[in-house]
DNA sequence: TATAATTGTCTACATCATTATACAAATTTG
DNA sequence: CAAATTTGTATAATGATGTAGACAATTATA
């Protein structure tokens, strides 16, 4: 019962506390809008003083995970997950509907740059090619759910960052160029601690989680067309594998 | 290309670069066998002191990921992450073939318990039916590489625990039950900190990050059989998601 | 209204993490 | 062999984390 805390590993006892509280709401030992045990409780329960466990609650109020009341006590806010759904067919605006009300995807820069050799090998040219990357960023209701690195042939798709910036669909940028249906090859999946470039981008708190996709879109008869890279923050959202 | 360490957030700086320096092997940025950079040069690249980098050295050397050699350097050791294929005929021995050499499943525990809610949904009974829960664990190469908790209909699979010990195969329990064939309906992929008893089952060091996957197994005429949550380390996996 | 329960604030001190120097020990290089 | 490079060890100072105890402020309860 009282999943036990590690002591010199560089994490800090309230960040584990804190970590092992988000997990029992996920888990749903304490439900939405339920009351924390108090402080003196959860302290006991971890063997440690009462102060650490408020460091590890005054994190997660920072977060908005939890709201403290002084005299009732601390409290579940709602954190429910978006799900994600990955598939053949994966489209950024399709895939939250009716999960969210306003989503949108906002392109953050773009530039020409040489093909390195992972971004080369996905979409089939010589290391070195002349490729566009996009860099974006999907929100729903206002907050951001996903970040995307994403690199097209510079031959084959000038002014597509022009059009992105305009429609802010990869879809409808794709079809200028002629590509009505496009599917996903490949998708190599992992999990990492968001670096300092996705905590400002994503909102994130430090120590948070990113799962990161590395996927390659085809057209139908097989032709690469977009190598990308997008990091999703673990905390907000899930990812549901659609069997095609 | 410095990437920055945040400071105050509960995880020591230390950890944060053994953390990205395991990170830059996964990428390939420091090659098997090859050196890494001076303690000095690292040091100046994260804006850290030395001691701070030989904190983040020794702790990997302890983890056997790299390996220091007074007057010569410190270099990396094997230390490549598995990729494990998710798709319609996912089976745990199969997907390793050819990144290990000794591959097998260690059943842990087993019980009989009441269907919670969320398992019933998933298996299609009724919530409280009886239902047979399956521990494992999966190691390559005799390191952990996955966490598995199976559900299985009581009524239809009495006696798969035996076999799963006796066998260390869900397969082949299950052709013992006369299923000679059965598909993944549906998979939903999240991730986040490893708990304690994620930490002790994976052998990992607290802040270690986990993928969970929950997926239900079914036969070819769509009959849920498995009901299971599987628990990847982040730092040792990560999951190919293959087109069906 | 008094009492108990709970969160908020304060002080003091111990331990761990980080910085700063200096030098020793082993290895490679010229 | 001498010099340069690199890891290993030692010491001291400073900041962040964790412990301990006391009391204030707010809310619920008898």
């Amino acid at each position: 019962m009282a999943s036990s805390l590690e002591r010199r590993t560089g994490i800090s006892l309230w960040r584990q506390i804190a970590d092992q509280i988000l997990h029992s709401i996920a888990v749903g030992d304490f439900a939405e809008n339920a009351a924390l045990p108090p402080e003196v409780a959860l302290a006991e329960r971890y063997g440690v003083n009462r102060h650490t466990v408020r460091s590890a609650i005054a994190a997660l109020v920072q977060d908005g995970v939890l709201r403290a009341e002084q005299g009732r006590g601390t409290f579940v806010l709602s954190r429910k997950r978006l799900s994600y759904p990955i598939g053949a067919r994966t489209r950024f605006s399709e895939g939250l509907q009716g999960q969210a009300s306003e989503r949108r995807s906002v392109l953050l820069e773009s530039a020409v740059e040489p093909a390195s050799r992972r971004v080369a090998e996905g979409l089939g040219l010589a290391k070195g090619s002349s490729v566009i990357r996009l860099e974006t960023r999907g929100e729903a209701d206002g907050q951001p759910v996903s970040r995307a690195t994403g690199w097209f042939d510079a031959a084959r798709f000038t002014g597509i960052d022009a059009a992105m910036a305009e429609t802010g669909s990869v879809t409808a940028s794709l079809e200028r160029f002629g590509i009505g249906d496009y599917l996903r090859q490949s998708t190599v999946l992992s999990a990492r601690h968001a670096d300092a470039a996705d905590l400002a981008d994503l909102d994130l708190q430090p120590g948070a989680i990113v799962l990161v996709t590395v996927a390659v879109n085809v057209t139908p008869d097989g032709q690469p067309i977009q190598f990308a890279e997008t990091r999703f923050p673990a905390e907000r959202v899930e990812l549901k594998l659609s069997p095609l």
